[in-house]
DNA sequence: TTTGATGCAAAGTATTTGCAATCGG
DNA sequence: CCGATTGCAAATACTTTGCATCAAA
């Protein structure tokens, strides 16, 4: 167990409620947007620094994609599928059997973190061509 | 098959040489590094364009990771390691069933492209904890 | 009260783009 | 020749950081 000396101050708090009620996975200019409905003079600097510091904590989970870097309130591992048209992200159920992932690795490799990601078009957007 | 209108320019032939030799993913500043070993006055942004035609052609791969967009020559997909002290990226055998994520997947996706990305600590850095 | 956190603006990176000159086919 | 491509520099993101002020505990 790790102890992180941190306040809780509102901005951080309705960060977290943010990624806590919003399941897109929204960019850190999504989380400002949402978080100023509430605490209107929030700066995106104060966005940018608690979600490094809440992924830091391991309260926040940051995905990388093609799209930018994208904030997920932390649950548990899993992978992601991200549409080409709409950009949204969406959680998948885990099918990956990491052990075996872990196994298929040479000598020497230590997993600590494993980034599925699926590419493609959603349901929303048509899975017909364009 | 797809026709692309390119031509075969000494930069365009030069940055795709250095993917092909280099299999380390070089990042797009270590793309140029490399090419200007050969063609000293090639400019960054050529080879930001021409990353990025070769990828829509489909020679090369595109690989976004926490420390950054590396570039790939294509081969087969398979899955990348990056080591989270070195940034090294590793090629991985092709170890996951991409039609058993598919079926995996809810109804109305259509999956185009798999990204399996592990992360951890490479042979290279030792693979005990910091 | 103490010190971490904030808002603001400026500074960094990373990537893209406008344009006249150049070169490949 | 003609138009795609280049080098260069300016323009755009996107993210981090310095600093005086503010507020959580």
């Amino acid at each position: 167990m790790v102890l992180i000396a941190m306040r809780m101050t509102r901005q951080r708090q309705q960060i977290l409620a943010v990624l806590a009620a919003k399941r897109t996975h929204p960019s850190a200019e999504e989380v400002l947007a949402e978080v100023r409905r509430v605490l209107p003079r929030v700066s995106l600097g104060s966005v940018y620094r608690n979600l490094r510091l809440l992924r830091e904590a391991g309260l926040v989970r940051e995905i990388v994609t093609s799209e930018g870097r994208r904030y997920d309130a932390v649950t548990s591992p899993h992978p992601h599928f991200v549409c080409e048209r709409c950009s949204r992200v969406y959680d998948l159920a885990e099918p990956v059997a990491a052990e075996a992932l872990q196994q298929a690795l040479p000598e020497g490799f230590a997993v600590s973190q494993i980034h599925l990601e699926l590419r493609g078009t959603c349901s929303e957007c048509g899975s017909q061509a364009s």
